[in-house]
DNA sequence: TCTCCATGTGTAACCGGTTACATTCGTTAC
DNA sequence: GTAACGAATGTAACCGGTTACACATGGAGA
């Protein structure tokens, strides 16, 4: 590996010079400055990061940890938050946590070790010893703490609106699959839901769930019309259930909306690519991705951040498991 | 941040015992022993891994470069790969490439100047110098190289595979979709497929599309069906691009699979949701990134390495959208 | 002429670990 | 009695950068 040492040499320089160069700090001579840039070409040569970020005490790393990236919803996330960081130089260390304090601690720990420079999470345990102890900067996403810097979409709204738009769209007997229990955005779209339902003085079920997996999703559809098969209305607990609520009621013969409305969450993409396509309530994932890493990046380089809890809308999207008002 | 020399100080001895006992190392005395590592519990302390990366030459760090976490095939291989690497204490940079070869090859550096100690990558271009003069150990997955280790599926044979299920099915009208020449796992399942409809003398119809993203999915099928509205058959470039040919069949009237049949090609998990569910070709991702990891891991901690090119076996799964035999 | 300061460059300490090497001590073998 | 060796530990060099500080030079201003 070529080192600053072998630019030196081939300069005819110091390596303090040669670090001046790369860095356009203190005086360097244009002559001077030609010949380090020169050798750096010719040796195709880049600095080492690990070098600098050990001198310095911090790299241009960054740690994200979310739930589980092969839940739909999450890509959007990581790739908003990947995007921006991109463009401001910063690389990503990413880990799946599974909803796992344990799991999470231990990702934690390891980006500490690696002198990340701050960490965005997707967690649960935002109020855990672990992030609290931490010493750079942290922004929560799709998570909420209470001072701490977070951006994320309002749950509860969401799912007022989609107990309000299926009710305003005709559904009687309305069911509710609550998402998993530890999950805490699941369970605020469903207090939300089931707040406008008690508003309104309407009946209601609800089902269990305690994933989010494909695999089960099917398994809590099957079980929904099995236990309430009037139902003619489900707001589901995400756009995964959803569709394997469509499909259910595909299979049992009922039409979609005319039988059974259906609200999904999230806007996944492929919901609108279903058939019919799927009515949802939409979280701009990319975005909140890209305003995380957007505020994370505020936290470090600046002293002051005027906004640090940064709340994006969620809208209803109106698509073919509703019907038309 | 608690450093090595806190704990030596504490405990009473020097760095290079506490280095010791640490990484299990050289002679140290059961008592000296039980000093340290009670200044290491009560100080919390962890060693900086820039600082050991740094001495050591290499990290436990390894850069995981894919085309787009967004498209529904990649996070089952991110997370493969992430879970295969996480039981071995390896932790991952990643990013984006969007199948640019500039941003690939700006990943790559940075991986190289964060001391990764091995690359995994989904490239278009793994014949190119950056490749080649990588130190460093490489996979390549989901796509090949010559010589280079590599983890993917058969792509040629499942392209021949889905083509004979069509056939196999009636349908006599046949339209494929061929995915972004740049692709070349898209470019081999089209070949594929068109080596059997050719060896059987069908006639057939192609759709070139230009990118695999959800919002132009809907293009290439209104297309297709616009081109070829007496086709029965289509061989989609992938399951994003058959969902969107499932709903424009669906909107048109025509019912599947009696009067288009669809087969599409991943087998992500939302395929089995849809209704009617897609026929597929099934590529295991998951296992593939696992598989991909594993090689990797092998590469750098052994000499040699028996199996250095592996290919895992595609699969028919047949679902609601192509007819019985 | 002398002082002062901007410019330009090099030397060496430092970041937090790892490890080669030196040293000390006690035991064993001859 | 002493040579040899294993056990235990410390000192200091090293990894590849950054930067505080020292020093040299030359021109401007008094």
């Amino acid at each position: 590996m070529t080192t600053i040492k072998d630019i030196a040499r081939i300069a005819g320089v110091s390596v303090a010079t040669v670090s001046r160069v790369i860095n356009e700090s203190g005086y360097v001579n244009a002559d001077t400055r030609k010949k380090v840039e020169e050798a750096i070409k010719l040796m195709n040569y880049s600095p080492n990061e690990v070098a600098r970020s050990l001198y310095k005490r911090k790299s241009k790393l960054i740690g994200l940890l979310l739930p589980d990236i092969t839940n739909p919803f999450f890509p959007q996330l990581a790739r908003g938050v990947e995007d921006r960081l991109q463009e401001h130089g910063y690389r990503l260390i990413f880990g799946n946590s599974d909803e796992n304090e344990d799991k999470e601690l231990d990702y934690i720990r390891t980006f500490v070790q690696n002198n990340v420079i701050g960490v965005i999470s997707s967690t649960n345990f935002p109020d855990s010893d672990t992030y609290l102890k931490l010493k750079i900067p942290i922004v929560f996403l799709d998570r909420t703490s209470n001072e701490s810097p977070s951006v994320y979409a309002d749950g509860r709204e969401g799912g007022r609106m989609a107990a309000q738009e299926i009710i305003a769209r005709g559904s009687k007997h309305i069911t509710i699959l609550q998402g998993p229990a530890h999950i805490k955005p699941a369970q605020d779209r469903f207090q939300g839901a089931v707040e406008v339902l008690e508003e309104l003085g309407m009946s209601y079920h609800v089902i269990q769930t305690s994933s989010f997996s494909y695999a089960e999703a099917g398994h809590w559809a099957t079980i929904l019309f099995e236990q309430h098969l009037e139902t003619d209305g489900v707001i589901a607990s995400n756009d995964i259930v959803a569709t394997a609520v469509l499909q259910e009621a595909h299979r049992l013969g009922k039409s979609v909306p005319q039988d059974v409305q259906i609200i999904g969450y999230d806007d996944i993409p492929l919901s609108s690519l279903l058939s019919p396509s799927l009515s949802t309530i939409r979280q701009p994932a990319y975005d909140m991705g890209r305003e995380a890493a957007r505020l994370l990046i505020e936290l470090i380089e600046q002293d002051k951040v005027d906004e640090k809890i940064i709340q994006l809308p969620v809208s209803f999207v109106e698509r073919e498991t509703t019907r038309r008002k």
